[in-house]
DNA sequence: ACCATCAGGTTTGTATGACAAACTAGTTTG
DNA sequence: CAAACTAGTTTGTCATACAAACCTGATGGT
């Protein structure tokens, strides 16, 4: 049993997927962000982003909040402790692939 | 257009995928070495990582030998030239995820 | 001689998942 | 009033990961 390999067959497959990855990486540099801007920095369809925001929120990584700029409705993104701790670790597993 | 979601973006999917990245990572390191030494290492199922195996020489990135040792059929696998260049440009790449 | 086991697969089936296109619904701008 | 924008959900398709079953041929044990 190796282990770098283990470290590697471990990765957490919810932040691997690079559409994801975007997300969790962009998020982890900011505070917050709007859906439409994510949107435009991952050049990802609408029904795209959606389902990855809804997978990382199912997986608690990332926290939605839905608000409104004036009338117009707007979806905050904010990356969750978990999220961060997760991510963590992500990149230290990532350290064992060389 | 953010420059390091392009690259995460970009990332090569073949090599991506955590089953490959194992076998890649482990032929990197390695001259060469035979399917049920790599099986045993990564605790692959036979199918499994026969189907990646198949999927990295279609790439180009595996050599896949056939021979014997002795009369008992033997399989032995290489990372090839384009191999080792596009897991060094995985590994570029991936330094961008900060 | 026969049965189990091993090497090294291929084939097949299932289940998940990525992604885009279409549809909703309310808002605002020309 | 029509078009475009925000922010999705739903639906459908296509690819893929993975395991189980099947295969051939060789070897080991009894």
């Amino acid at each position: 049993m190796n282990e770098q390999l283990r470290t590697i067959a471990g990765l957490d497959r919810v932040i691997h997927e690079p559409g994801r990855l975007m997300i969790v990486s962009y998020l982890a540099g900011v505070e917050e962000c709007d859906f439409l801007f994510l949107m435009r920095q991952t050049e990802m369809s609408k029904g795209n982003l959606s389902s990855h925001l809804s997978r990382l929120e199912k997986a608690g990584y990332v926290e939605i909040e839905k608000t409104y700029r004036g009338k117009v409705p707007m979806t905050l993104l904010r990356l969750s402790p978990a999220g961060e701790a997760a991510f963590k670790k992500y990149l230290r597993d990532l350290d064992s692939v060389r």
